[in-house]
This record gives structure tokens, sequence and C-alpha cells, in this order.
RNA sequence: GCCGGAGUGGCGGAACUGGCAGACGCGCACGACUCAAAAUCGUGUACCCUCGGGUAUGUGGGUUCAAUUCCCACCUUCGGCACCA
């Protein structure tokens, strides 16, 4: 190490801390509208300020950096943004445990977390930078909730929801997870409490939520959204009791009602007293004592034998006037449709398997087109496909592709059902009772009920001065005076709302936010809006393809309904990535011990390796195993590529083929970096770069490097490691005398024609099995390539003189012979 | 159970529109340098083989002159949903 001299030393820490505050001093990476330049707003998520940058942050973060760069280059005025999801409970627990104030932690942790994030070489302008916490930035959450409050996208209600006893709060659907129905935040077993709480509605858009025809999002997202939104068309059919109640049921279907043996209630349904007769009121009570003790869990288990319990009171069937038991069962969920089912059980497995349990009558009104009739005594399971109608009035005979659309018209006519659509999709409660995040701006009066605060009073400001005590209630609620103030209605003494609101709703509009994060005429700078929505690509991971995405489109949508914006996509291209996993494979953790920390890496290789590594050690889309020897590979080629820069030439005498294949695979790798950069294809990125180091190594050895295709080859190469080691990239260009900088420079055009193969390798087959390749001019004509093929001394020996049947050419590739 | 993704060397992965399977890297082996080691550099590296070739992209079929790529069935695995009427 000593004999090598100071330039030739490859000293990341001193290049990246020299070129970090170069940078930073000269506002490099400032966005600002220009209308001359087309735009390019790149969007990653945010992170929630935890207090430590970890490596899923930086791969969630450095490749689409890497992009954004390449797509500067390209010309394009690219906006890269970052902030922080500053509200949370993370915070308010720490605040519990430390007995420090979720403030202090919150904007201690934002501290480190930005001087780390200056140490990933990241084009982030921090003059955009959104922190939700901030009361200019919550001023315009609690707004964004008066206007969906005025246009009645918002809604107060009672109702039966999740609570995690652990976080002490109430959570969304959404944020109950797995079979064990846990709190997606610390995995406590969530349980039911009925509650008044706030709701959006999200089901309001349900349809467009489900349309993705304007937008590039993955198939996956698309599928995931589209099962968890859950639309179901079919009807709604009104039945009557024998005392003249009516009891609706939504059917997927009608085609089926001809078929319906019995009916059954959830045990919670309003009209399960009324139909109850004397002799099964105790038998019944039990039951429903005995459903409304079970957790969700139990009660929606799948595998469990069907339970239930006759009311006693019958229905009648009003396509057919047929008299129908009416039970009672917990496998009809209150919370899905009208909470009463008609039972159809030659045509429903579920309806089947009851039937079966209590020995009700089996049906059958469809039979399958062509082949034997069923026949309800030897059903073993039930027939759920469509085929043709039987047993059904009217509709008899009615096929399958016709019986849905006139079983409605049907039901129409007699004036009991129509045609409806139910979505599994539910509104999106947003009530938290927790303390650290945007209080919700209602005022409740006694003479005017809930009213909503003043636009002009906002933002209503989280006291400081509170007791965090996990008490199930919100902390605002135990503050001595907070909640005290006047009614803006008739000027009485007032409560405020003590509840805050989901930090989802903070994440659904900071994309806005960046746009001008001190804008206090409104949420945003209208003129920056104009120029920078929507998004054009949007990064992140794929686990919130059913919270986040789902509520930052739902946001946009409203936002777009009420006149604030005037799109109805905010973005228009998704790509999500893969996860980082430890060495032994699993999902990193503290306790398991496998975490890779990117400061000691930064460290030991430099934040160039570290992007570099990143973006090569698995596919960006699907992520995968971290390796520590891995990523030495990475640094070996980072530090060749500074020797190939750095360390003395030989002489000699290149030959014109040397340098002609020199300038062949330069631009060749230049149009194969542009696309996958591009494409988001970050790993071949790096192997096409580690390719093209090679070749200029080698030719280097041969004495090539006093060429002027070598200078361009080296100025070519800097220009396409910018992206992706700007700091190293960066230093290599002052040091060959370019002008300051290169992440101002223009991304490189391809020469097609130096990209252009002279001659090229044809490949010969007899049957489909390679036997020969043969050097041929390029552009060579089929007509000639089949006759050098059948010339090769292999082909010849081959065939022994036997004519060859059929001869294919691909142009420029192959010839197959086939004998 | 339903929906969706993924199965390629010892490992991560590449292969653009159906046309040379295994680019690039890790690892490993050997060599150079060194008193020695590390680092660095070079060479080799799918499997079998009688050195002609043969076999290989989860399994079994199919379409095709030609299949990692298209079609059918199955297996494994990961993710989502799950008595949603």
């Amino acid at each position: 190490m000593t004999e090598l001299n100071e330039t030739n030393f490859y000293n990341p820490s001193e290049i990246e801390t020299r070129w970090q505050k170069k940078w930073d001093e000269d506002g490099l990476y400032h966005s600002d509208i220009d209308p001359h330049r087309k735009k390019y707003y790149a969007l990653t998520m945010l992170p929630y300020p935890s207090g430590d940058l970890h490596i899923g942050h930086w791969y969630a973060m450095m490749p689409p950096d890497a992009r954004a760069r390449f797509k500067r280059m390209q010309g394009f005025n690219v906006l890269f943004p970052m902030g922080f999801d500053a509200f949370g409970l993370p915070a308010e627990n720490a605040a519990i445990k430390n007995n420090i104030h979720p403030k202090t932690w919150t904007y201690a942790n934002i501290d480190k977390m930005r001087t780390q994030f200056k140490t990933m070489g990241a084009m982030f302008d921090w003059r955009r930078e959104a922190v939700s916490a901030d009361p200019e930035y919550y001023k315009w959450t609690q707004w964004f909730f008066l206007q969906f409050f005025k246009n009645d996208l918002a809604y107060r209600k009672m109702s039966p929801v999740d609570w995690c006893p652990n976080c002490n709060t109430t959570l969304a659907r959404e944020q109950v997870w797995g079979d064990d129905r846990h709190c997606e935040r610390c995995g406590t077993p969530v349980i039911k409490k009925n509650l008044e709480q706030w709701f959006f509605r999200t089901t309001r858009f349900a349809d467009e939520l489900m349309d993705f025809s304007k937008i590039d999002w993955p198939e996956r997202v698309r599928v995931l959204e589209t099962n968890w939104i859950g639309k179901s068309e079919g009807a709604l059919v009104k039945f009557k009791t024998q005392s003249g109640d009516e009891i609706e049921v939504f059917t997927t279907r009608p085609d089926t009602l001809w078929g319906v043996t019995f009916m059954v209630l959830a045990p919670e349904h309003p009209l399960v007293k009324k139909l109850t007769t004397s002799g099964q009121r105790t038998q019944l009570n039990e039951y429903i004592q005995q459903a409304l003790r079970q957790t969700d869990i139990q009660r929606e288990a799948t595998d469990k034998e069907k339970t239930g319990v006759f009311t006693g009171g019958y229905a009648i069937n009003p396509v057919n006037g047929a008299k129908i038991p009416v039970w009672i069962a917990d496998y009809v969920l209150m919370t899905y449709g009208t909470g009463a089912i008609m039972g159809v059980p030659a045509h429903d497995q579920r309806d089947f398997d009851f039937a079966r349990k209590f020995e009700l009558e089996i049906k059958v009104v469809i039979q399958p087109d062509g082949i034997a009739p069923i026949k309800s005594d030897e059903m073993e399971t039930s027939f759920p496909a469509y085929g043709v109608m039987v047993n059904s009035g009217k509709l008899t005979g009615t096929k399958a592709d016709q019986a849905f659309k006139r079983a409605i018209q049907f039901v129409e006519q007699l004036g009991v059902g129509k045609a409806s659509t139910n979505y599994r999709l539910r509104d999106w409660l947003i009530s938290r009772q927790r303390y650290w995040g945007a209080p919700i701006p209602i005022i409740y009066c006694e003479q005017c009920g809930a009213v909503p605060e003043v636009e002009s009073q906002l933002p209503i400001l989280l006291p400081d001065d509170v007791e965090w005590k996990p008490t199930g209630e919100s902390p605002l609620k135990l503050h001595p005076t907070w909640k005290n103030t006047i009614c803006p209605q008739c000027g009485g003494l007032a409560e405020r709302e003590t509840d805050t609101m989901d930090t989802f709703m903070c994440s659904s509009w900071y994309h806005l936010r960046y746009l001008s994060p001190h804008f206090s005429e409104g949420p945003f700078d209208p003129q920056e809006y104009a120029y920078w929505m929507p998004v054009d690509i949007y990064t992140g991971g794929i686990e919130h393809a059913n919270m986040h995405l789902i509520y930052t489109r739902f946001f946009h949508k409203a936002l777009h309904s009420i006149g604030v914006v005037p799109d109805t996509e905010p973005m228009l291209v998704l790509r999500n990535q893969g996860m980082v996993l430890g060495e032994d494979s699993e999902k990193m953790s503290k306790s398991r011990g496998n975490v890779v920390a990117p400061d000691k890496l930064v460290n030991q290789y430099g934040a160039d390796t570290v992007r570099a590594y990143l973006m090569f050690f698995a596919r960006w889309d699907q992520g995968g195993p971290w390796s520590s020897t891995g990523i030495e590979g990475t640094a070996r080629w980072i530090r060749r590529i500074w020797a190939l820069y750095n360390d003395p030439a030989p002489r000699g005498n290149p030959s014109t083929d040397l340098v002609r294949n020199l300038r062949r695979k330069l631009h060749q790798t230049l149009a194969s970096v542009t696309r996958d950069f591009e494409l988001l294809e970050f790993n071949t990125i790096i192997s096409s770069l580690m390719e093209l180091m090679n070749e200029l190594t080698k030719a280097k050895q041969s004495g090539a490097a006093y060429t002027p295709e070598w200078k361009e080859a080296l100025k070519i190469y800097a220009l396409m490691l910018a992206p992706v080691a700007p700091y190293m990239a960066e230093e290599l260009w002052q040091k060959m005398g370019r002008a300051y900088s290169i992440h101002h420079q223009t991304w490189p055009t391809v020469d097609a024609l130096a990209a252009a193969e002279e001659e090229i390798t044809l490949i010969v087959q007899i049957n489909g099995k390679l036997r020969d390749r043969i050097t041929v001019p390029a552009g060579i004509s089929d007509e000639d390539a089949k006759k050098e093929a059948l010339a090769s001394e292999v082909v010849r020996k081959a065939l022994e003189g036997r004519q060859p049947r059929q001869v294919i050419v691909v142009p420029e590739r192959l010839v197959n012979i086939v004998v």
C-alpha cells in the first residue's frame, strides 16, 4: 500500500464527503419549474422516522435515485423529493417507554435520518422536504378532512370496530392481518368494540378504484386491489315473513331463486327477535349468546361444521309463493350484504352443508346442459355452475347465458327485487384514540351537534403538555383544558373531538405537499401542481397494495370529485421493489441478528459501492438475501474502474480491429444500459458495465489508451456511471479535466453505426441441434447463409450426401437443416 | 378452497419478438506475485462421456424445423383473500 501514490488510491470516504458538501453548497439538485423543459416527477414512498435508516430504505430509494438521475441526464426536469411520515404510534410508544415527548423523539430521529440520507448520494431536493407532523403540514390534513366532511365524504357512526388492546386504538379493517386477526403494527390479536367513529366513504369510489385503464400499475397490485374491493353483481330480493315483515337478501344467483328451501339470518339480525316463536326462544337465545361470545376468528373459521337454530318463523318466496323456514346461523355475517341470505342448497355448497346437517329440503332448479340431469337425493355436493333453469315457473328452460339477466327482470317486474352490486371493501375508519396524530377538526355542541371547525382556525394544534398513559381513550380527552372550546355556530360552550386521524390520512397527499411545502394559501401551490403533477413514476413496497395505495387513490378521486384537483389519478406508473433479506434468507430483524447496517457498509466500502451492489445483487422487483461476499465483487469492480482511469497505461500498437471492437462494445453497452434504465432492470445495467470494464481493461493492456477512441470510451463510461456511482463519477470527471458537474451532463447518444456488427456468428443446426458456428459478414442474405451452412464441413459429413428435407433460415442468426 | 407470482449450475442471477441456455458476479480449483499470508492479477469452472458426442431450464405431455419462452395437466414454493351469499 505504501508505494501507491496518493492519486492512485481510491478513498471513497474522502471523495464522498468532499462532493457531498460541494453539491449541497451549490444546490446541484434543486428542481424548479422550468416551462422549457419536460418535467418528470419521480416519487418514492416516504419513510417513517424510526431513527435509523436501514438497508431496506436504501433499497427502496437508491435504484430509483439512479433512475431519476438517468432521467435528468436525458433532459427531463426531474423532481425527486423526500420527507417523513412523522405522526404515528411508535413515537408514542417510545414516549411511554422512555419518558420522552413524542415530538422530541420524532424530530431527533428526523435529524439523524436526514444526515444518513445525505450520505446515500441521492438527488433529493431538500428544500421540498415535507414532514407530516409539522403544523404547517397537518393544518392541511385537517383542511382536507373538513372538505370531505362538507361534501358528505366523511361521516360518523356507531359500529363494531377492530380494536388493538396493545396499541389502545381502533384500526381500519385492512390494518387487521392474518388468520388470527392481529394488529398490522404490533401483532396483537384484535378485539371488537362498539364505538362512535369517523369514516371516509371509500366505497363510493369502489368502481373507480377498480378501473386501472388510465394507469400503468403492476398486474399483481391490480389483482390484489381488485380482490380486496371484491365487487359482486347480483340482486336484492325482498322476502316477506308471515307477519308481513320484509327480509331483504343479496344474491349473486337470482337464477336459483326457485330453489330456495330456507332462509338464514345472522344472529345479530334485527328481525330475529320478532320471528322467534315461543317454543324456540330458549334455544335461540342460547345460540345467539354463544355466537356473540365467540371471537371473529372462531366464528369465521371455514373448516368447522355448520351450526344454526330454527326460529320457528316462516317466510314466503316471492317468485313462487313457497313457504320456507327461517333459521339463524353464524355463517351468515351481519357485516356483508343485508345480514340475511336465501338458502339454495342444490346450488351453493355452504347452503348444501347446512341443509344436509339439519335435513332441510334440497331442490334442484339448475341442470347441466347436455349431460345427465342431477337428482336432489343423490347429490354429494352442490351444483354451483350455471346451466338450464328447471322447476322455475315461467323461466323454466332459460339457458345459462340468459338466466341471470332474465331472473332479475322477473323480480323487477314483480316489484320484489332489483339488480344490485355489493363490495367487500368497507368505508375507511380514520379515528384513532391516540395523541400523536392530526386532531380531527370537529366540535361537538349540545345545541348544534357535530360542527366543523372554522377553516381560518386551522391548524388545531396538538398541546405539548399531555399525559400519554395508554388508557384506551385519547390522551387529548384527559388534558384538563384542550378540548374546551366554543361552538362556531351558536357560540355556546362546546368540546373538541379528541381522537386523531389515522396516519394513512397524512400519507395520502404528501406527494402534493412536496410541490410547495411552505405554501400557506392552500395545501399546494396550483402553479406547482400544474407543472409537476401527476407523479410519473411511484416506487415502493407492495405491502401497501391494500392500504396506502388504495387510500391515496381514493383521496385523489375524492379531491377530484369536489374540484380540488383536475386529475383523477395521482400516480401514472407504479413499480414495486422486493425485500432485502438477511444472509440466512430470512426477513431481517434484530431478534434474528441478521440485520445489515448501511452505515457500516458505507464506512467500509463507500456509498457508491453500496448503491451499485443494491442494484446488482438481485432483481430489484424481487429482492433476495444479502451476501457479504457478494458485495466484495462490486467493490472490486468499483476499484478496478478507479484503476482503469488512474493507473498508468502501457504504450503499444493497438490494431485497428481492436479499436473498432472497443467502440462497438462501448456503444452496444450504452444501448443496453439506456434500455435497462428505462425498464428499471438495474442488475443488468451493472453487468453490462462490468463487461465493458473487462473489455476496456484488456484494450488498455494492448496499448489502446493513447487513441481518441479511448478518450471517448472513458468519457461515456463515466457518464453511464454517474447515476450509479455519483461520487466516483464526479471525481473521475474532474480528474479528466472536464467541466463541473458530471451531473449536469447530457446522457450520451448511441452511435448505431459503431454499435453494428460487421461479422456475425451464424448458428448451424441439423434437426434443431447445434452442429457448427460459422463466421459470416453481417447483412448476409438468407440465400447466402443457406449456401454457407450447406458448405460447412460438419454439415457435409453429417448429411453424407443426403438431400435436406427443409432448410430454415433465421436472418443473420441461424440455419436449421432438417433431414 | 379461490386468486396471483415464482421454480434455470454449489449460490445471486442473464437470455430483447419462439432461434447459440448459463452473460455478469459470488464461491471453488489451479497458477503468478510473496519468506509467508492477505490483497491483487491470470486461467478454468452445468452434468455425463468411450472425446465422436450425449443429457440438461420443477415433473409429465403437446404445438413447432426449433420451446427457459406458447398450450394442457400436475408438483413445490411464496404472497393475498377466505362461510363475502
